[in-house]
DNA sequence: ATAGGCATGTAAGCAGTTACATGATTTA
DNA sequence: TAAATCATGTAACTGCTTACATGCCTAT
């Protein structure tokens, strides 16, 4: 299984629809996986079915009624097995790598705009998790609420994705930089 | 599609056979694109039925024999369509995160295990990432290889990984010490 | 008016994973 | 003698993506 845990540890932070779902899942954050709506809904159903969460209907005016999801003892405990299960590598698949890959044998402008549009991406979404980050430790700084705050797991997940985008959009920049300047010289054909 | 424009590209570092390319995939390297064996040997028969690739027997005393594969005009047309057309967000999806995340409801005891195992398999695959550089620039410089080298692709997806890896293993590090040391002080139910 | 946000799904298709299957040769 | 390496596949299953479908409310 897969979205399934990815998706409980996200209700250990409180009920939410699966719209409310869709939109963390959509960026990725808090949990390292993307998922797409559809997806969810469906693994909602399921998780319901097997008596992992369970949904209450919260009656709405002005908006369309929602779902909220909450998870039960069983969930609990189907995530606590899920921890202390050994964890599968990383997944990680990125169409640029594969074009910067093949850069050399292919026409690098469209290479180049895919680069700075990575880049920028990846900017927009490492504003947006340092701003989660000082919302989740409020006040204190850092250090003290890593050691004394009471749940610090979203907050270590979110370091890492500052981390990795950080990374990322160093790498786009930098392979951009040299690549211009190849383009620049033109000494390869 | 998918596998196939990774597939592609590393055709482009000469001839290779699906065992032989099973090794790069299951590193990872030269592609950001992890794939078992049994894809690859179908994907490579798609790719030759779609004239993207051509195989040759070659026959081997004392071993198998085996089929090397090469690009075609077709697969190098594909792969220059691909480079041109928009990216897909890249797609990571990381158990160990999800674990992270939800560490303050269940045993930390294994999540640190496996953090300290993904420390040591980054660490180890950042050893390898900077081998294949060195081998991949030869007597020359970073610097005067990425100017003037004539085959920079292979070696800039290569510096993503390294640059991936140590902030993988960073980020493990950090995160097993701040667990190990709220673990000790235990102010937290 | 039109675009965007809220809200939930179904259906079909493709991609990726897990398990199974085989067999010779080299190295420890 | 056992384990690892070379070498190639098939079959079944699960999970993910893409396309389709609906409809009201709010803000520009």
């Amino acid at each position: 299984m897969a979205l399934r845990h990815a998706v409980l540890a996200a209700l250990l932070d409180g009920e939410y629809s699966g719209y409310q779902l869709a939109k963390v899942f959509d960026v990725g954050v808090a949990n390292f996986w993307y998922a797409a709506p559809q997806q969810l809904y469906g693994e909602l159903a399921k998780l319901e079915r097997d008596g992992l969460i369970t949904g209450r209907q919260v009656i709405q005016r002005h908006r369309p009624n929602k779902r909220l999801f909450t998870l039960t003892g069983a969930g609990v405990a189907e995530l606590e097995r899920f921890a202390s299960a050994p964890a599968k590598p990383l997944v990680l698949r990125d169409d640029l790598a594969v074009k910067v890959h093949a850069v050399d044998h292919v026409d690098p402008e469209p290479v180049l705009a895919q680069l700075a549009e990575r880049a920028s991406t990846a900017a927009a979404k490492l504003a947006l998790y340092e701003r989660t980050l000082r919302e989740l430790r409020q006040d204190t700084d850092e250090e003290t609420f890593l050691r004394d705050g009471e749940r610090v797991g979203p907050y270590l997940t979110c370091l890492a994705g500052c981390r990795l985008e950080r990374t990322v959009h160093d790498w786009c920049v930098d392979t951009a930089r040299v690549l211009r300047q190849r383009a620049r010289t033109g000494s390869h054909p």
